[in-house]
RNA sequence: GGUCCCGUAGCUCAGCAGGAUAGAGCGACGGAUUCCUAAUCCGUAGGUCACAGGUUCGAAUCCUGUCGGGAUCACCA
């Protein structure tokens, strides 16, 4: 339990008494704790009384005073006093603050584990860029936010599973599938000349033909063009697959599944998952036939009224009703995603996680809406929205098209910045803010990247372990004896804040962990190295605290204690958002 | 036109379940290094939290509207 939610236990069991007479229970929910902008409020402030004077008829202060001196009583509280319209400021005892530095001391890097999961089962789906190339940097933020989010929702006590789908079912296969073939021919010699729009340019296709001539030779050429098509086209998911698995593990971001979309479409005994999902869907009511309104506006050219296979999702909040069929009989897209849906429930999965790009913000009412005709609420359901990347050389924005074949390739972006640096960067601002990326600008001012900041007080940290191994003869820093550390010489004013400090991490999980918001830890993490900077800086003012004292070695001991709690959590933080937490950095 | 996201210091952004005097980095200016790593620290300057209403003890935060920027809008994935 974070020490927040144990106050607000001890301050309800209070409030319970006091306010007892009245003729309803009052809301205690809105209750909370916080620590005080201004430190000289005090460790932890509630807004108890300002709750709940009004909800049982009494004056806020008068109230407070009361509550005050109850909670005065606590053995922990060194004082509770009121302040401004009615909070209750708590002073902690130097002994409290100890004691739980022992307590993080314990619990090492799982210090804040464990809290809210509760072992749920939950789906996180991230990335899922078409296997149709390499990633581009467009995919970063997508990728590192579902990773660290995954991350966090694990660390927080989550079940989680990672997933990736592969979208290898569309028309987009059959464009790669003729774009590889025209390799091919290349490969076996052929002049082709430029390529013709619509196919995909990219030299990444190249060793795909090459690999198909090498290991057919010919023989594609006399072969039907479906089956030539549905060899080159899996030969060319196959290869992007590995270039893309590739490209992940150099961004440290990792999968447990790779969901193939074409399982939904494959026939077992005559009918696929798609099929099956329809009949049940069609049974409930979701499915119909018929015609849609034609859209708002100029018509497009190519508008057809058609009776179709419909979704009836308005009946679940969105908008319009959808299609499932195709003109030429074929599923859209929007049917297998209610199959995979529909799959992911059938895995038992209890909450579904969509990592998506802003531009399908338009998909979420229609996720919503499968979500509701599906589980029966959207409860499960969490789409966190990233906006999108702009990138930027030297100011100036870069274009970028897959089509031609003209991107930046992730994998530019992290051999030239680095995973650390760019993972960072991606989590050091909340997802929905749009992110501006000067790529030389990140490339060149990298050492000012905040991850450094970061990292550098980690490094700090295990070089004051190792300086006082060598300065003081006989001085055990294994983890077991600063555990045994007599805490209760810690009393220094700024030494205590920083366990303060570490004593926010485990609510800071919680909440981060409830509202999808990985980033928070990023913010996180930087205070707390600043915290250790600017305590770090005060003993070259004042020698005396320092944290290698050599006539002392208990206090220093006591001090190591503190400064390996610190490496602790941050090295926990940082592994939440994927970056490695160095030992030294020269 | 509909829907979603954003609007906070010169720039890039935080702001925790509504809480006390709105924060950080960069940039600018001024300091700190015989001392556990200066990849660090300290100080100064800089704000009508887009605008207008509402909710309440209290609003950058919640609600409504307006303005500005971005994304998206049958049969693509």
């Amino acid at each position: 339990m974070n020490i927040f939610a144990q106050f607000e236990d001890k301050i309800k069991a209070i409030v319970e008494n006091l306010v007892s007479d009245g003729p309803d229970a009052p809301d205690l929910s809105r209750i909370t704790f916080e620590t005080p902008r201004d430190p000289s409020h005090g460790d932890l402030a509630t807004n108890a009384a300002m709750v709940l004077a009004k909800q049982v008829g009494r004056n806020p202060r008068e109230l407070a005073t009361r509550i005050a001196a109850a909670m005065g009583e606590d053995a922990d509280v060194l004082d509770a006093s009121v302040a401004g319209p009615g909070f209750i400021n708590l002073k902690l005892s130097n002994t409290f603050w100890q004691s739980h530095l022992h307590l993080i001391l314990g619990a090492g890097e799982r210090y804040g584990a464990g809290l809210v999961g509760n072992g749920l089962k939950v789906n996180v789906e991230y990335v899922s860029a078409n296997p149709t190339g390499p990633m581009h940097v467009g995919h970063c933020r997508g990728a590192v936010v579902g990773d660290a989010l995954a991350n966090l929702l694990a660390f927080a006590g989550y079940d989680v599973t990672r997933e990736y789908v592969i979208n290898d079912a569309g028309v987009q296969i059959g464009v790669l599938a003729n774009s590889v073939l025209l390799r091919y021919r290349e490969a076996l010699g052929e002049a082709i000349g430029d390529i013709p729009a619509g196919l995909y340019p990219g030299d990444y296709l190249v060793p795909v033909g090459q690999e198909l001539a090498q290991q057919y030779g010919e023989k594609l050429l006399a072969m039907s063009e479906e089956e030539r098509v549905g060899i080159a086209g899996d030969a060319a998911v196959d290869t992007m697959m590995e270039l893309i698995r590739t490209d992940l593990h150099a961004l440290n971001v990792h999968h447990d599944v790779f969901f193939s979309e074409r399982t939904l479409h494959a026939k077992h005994n005559g009918v696929s998952e798609i099929d099956r999902m329809l009949e049940l869907m069609r049974q409930r009511g979701f499915v119909y036939d018929g015609r849609l309104p034609p859209p708002k506006g100029e018509l497009p050219e190519d508008w057809e009224d058609r009776e179709q296979t419909l979704f009836r999702s308005t009946e679940v909040g969105d908008d319009m009703d959808r299609p499932l069929v195709k003109s030429d009989g074929s599923y859209t897209y929007f049917a297998a995603d209610v199959a995979y849906f529909q799959n992911k429930f059938d895995r038992g999965f209890q909450r579904m996680v969509y990592v998506l790009g802003a531009d399908h913000g338009g998909y979420v009412k229609r996720l919503r809406a499968v979500a509701r005709a599906i589980a029966g609420n959207e409860s499960v359901l969490d789409v966190l929205l990233c906006q999108l990347v702009k990138l930027y050389r030297d100011g100036e924005p870069v274009r970028m098209s897959k089509r031609s074949g003209d991107f930046v390739t992730l994998r530019d972006v992290v051999d030239e910045v680095g995973v650390d640096a760019v993972r960072f960067m991606m989590l050091y601002r909340k997802p929905e803010a749009p992110l501006d990326f000067d790529f030389a600008k990140v490339t060149e001012q990298s050492k000012d990247n905040p991850v450094f900041y970061v990292q550098y007080a980690h490094a700090r940290c295990k070089s004051v372990l190792r300086q006082a191994a060598e300065e003081l003869a006989g001085i055990d820093t294994s983890d077991v004896a600063l555990l045994a550390a007599d805490l209760s010489l810690l009393i220094d004013d700024g030494e205590l804040a920083l366990v303060r400090k570490m004593a926010e991490y485990p609510r800071l999980v919680e909440q981060a962990a409830r509202t999808d918001e990985p980033h928070r830890i990023a913010f996180y993490m930087y205070e707390l190295a600043s915290d250790l900077h600017h305590h770090w800086s005060r003993g070259k003012e004042s020698p005396s605290l320092r944290f290698v004292n050599q006539e002392n070695a208990k206090l220093t001991v006591a001090r190591l204690a503190m400064v390996r709690a610190i490496s602790a959590v941050i090295s926990s933080g940082l592994a939440i958002i994927g970056v490695s937490a160095p030992e030294e950095m020269r």
